[in-house]
This record gives C-alpha cells, structure tokens and sequence, in this order.
DNA sequence: CAAGTTACCTGACGGC
DNA sequence: TGCCGTCAGGTAACTT
C-alpha cells in the first residue's frame, strides 16, 4: 500500500503516540526482511530512549529519540504499522515491536517481507542520513522539485513517462498508483518518452502530480483518528482512484473504456481517448 | 550510461 | 475442493 501520501499519514497518525514515549523493550521474530533486522543494535540504541521526532522522507519513516539514533522503516510493498495494547494477540506476520512505557506497542506487520529497518548510530546520524537517502530525489512539494527540474532530468530520455515518474532517484515518493493517476489528472499517455513533453506540459504534470498527492494525504488524513482503531483499518484506502485498477471501466471524463497495459513490469491503466 | 528484466516473499483470485 | 498459474501499491541487483 505505502506509496508517499500512505508513508505521510502514517506517520503524522504515529506522531502523538510516539513523541515523548519512552521505548522499553524491542523485540522481533528473526525473521528476514528486505535484509536482516538489526534487533541487537535496535536494543542497544533504544531501549530506555525517548523518542524525539517521527518524518517522513520518500516512501521511508523516520523515528528520532533523544540521543539522536535514527529508526528508518520502509513498509516495502505490504507492511503496516499498528499501535495495539500489548495485551492483545499478536498478528501472522507481525515482525518487530518497540514496547513502550504506556503499554502499548507499535508493530511491524508486513506479509511479503520486502519492507525493511535501519538504525543510523547516533554519533554518525546525521551524515548518515545523508548518504542514506543520497540517491533518492527531491521530495514532490519541496522548492528544488520544480517543473524545470523534472524537464531537465527527462531531458534526452527515451523511457516511457511513468517509469521516470517511478523512479525515487528522479521525485522520491511515486509509485505505480499515484504515476497511473497523475497520468490520468495530465492527461498524458503512459508510455510517452519521458524526454518528449514540452515545458508547459511538465506545468501541468507537476501541478497535477503535487495535487493528487495532496488530495490522498487529505483523504487518509480525514479518517487518521482511526489510525489505531480496534478494526486495524487505517484509513488510508478510501481515497477514490479514477485509474488505478479500473481496465475495462468507463473514463470518469469521457466514457471511454479505460485500458491496461505493462510498461516497466508494471500495470498501467490509462484512457486511450483522454491521454491519446 | 540508459533502460529493461529479475529476484525477493506470501497470499488472493480465477480457471480448470 | 484443490491444484496451478498469475498478479500484487517496492526496490536493488542484474542483464542487455
């Protein structure tokens, strides 16, 4: 699920159960995700830490404590992150879990196991973080990510559109949802060479990609107070997508049966006639 | 170097 | 019912 608006609203609905908490205990199952989970490293360094500060960088969460050690989780393409008393019965597939000093616990659930966690030292943080994040781009509504910018990343690029729009090291936070709906929102063919478009299209791409992205976060964020509600639904899917998975379906434009179809490996959906 | 493909892992779903 | 192939919102390591 975690494209940029899923990561951002988590992480704003984590925040006030967080912030301030002291961390207990944090234990995991041994299980390997995208690689091992360093659970020796994560005890030394946060056990009896309180955390300081939870953002958001790209599709990665960032969890601060006090000393400055930094817990980077990425939720891959499955994982979720539940607050839950520390009574109630653990899930299939939940990993790790910070123990808090309120009794509850924040859990890493995450079935495919392609999500992953880091813990940056707190002496070498704040480098660190840098170099982590060294090859991702410019975050979509930051001022450096300008229509401009993008032109000239695309600038001689033959690969088709929505895989330059997929790629982190281009706009950090895209996925194949959100690629497939901005699309559709510019009005733009999928598979367009990236270096094609004209300077006032890459406006319009850049205005729709920013306020689609908006538009999911203020869904998600609508509906966050459930973030830890008993059902374990986080609101986050209730954001109507007008492409995304709708092969066959008429265009909410023109009517127009939408198509399917691989670019990257991936599944794209477009209106043939809208994004002609 | 750019661009495309594969691998990682489990589960849901449709066809037979 | 059950078996099998296909597909899934991410990313990095491959290959071409």
């Amino acid at each position: 699920m975690p494209e940029l608006p899923e990561v951002e609203v988590i992480c704003q609905g984590l925040f006030p159960h967080l912030v301030g908490r002291n961390i207990r205990a944090v234990t995991g199952d041994g299980k390997t995700l995208r690689s091992p989970v360093p659970i020796d490293l994560l005890e030394e360094h946060l056990v009896n830490r309180t955390i300081r500060d939870v953002r958001r960088r790209a599709k990665y969460l960032l969890i601060e404590t006090e000393e400055n050690a930094l817990l980077i989780i990425h939720l891959g393409m499955t994982g979720t992150l539940t607050i839950s008393s520390v009574a109630s019965p653990r899930k299939t597939h939940d990993h790790v879990f910070w123990l808090f000093d309120n009794d509850k616990e924040l859990r890493l659930n995450d079935v495919r196991r392609f999500g992953s966690v880091h813990l940056l030292l707190p002496d070498e943080a704040a480098v660190m973080e840098d170099t982590f994040f060294a090859s991702t781009g410019p975050e979509p509504f930051a001022v450096e990510c300008s229509p401009d910018y993008l032109m000239l990343q695309a600038k001689g690029k033959k690969m088709a559109l929505k895989s330059f729009l997929m790629q982190n090291k281009i706009i950090a936070g895209i996925g194949n949802i959100y690629a497939n709906e901005s699309l559709f929102g510019a009005q733009m063919h999928p598979s367009r060479q990236a270096g094609s478009l004209t300077r006032h299209e890459w406006q319009r791409l850049h205005k729709l990609i920013r306020q689609i992205l908006q538009h999911a976060i203020s869904c998600g964020g609508s509906t966050i107070s459930d973030f830890m509600g008993a059902s374990g639904e986080s609101g986050y899917f209730q954001m109507n997508f007008k492409v995304y998975g709708k092969n066959g379906n008429p265009c909410p434009t023109c009517k127009t049966l939408l198509k399917k179809k691989q670019i990257g490996g991936r599944a794209s959906f477009y209106c043939p006639k809208c994004q002609g």
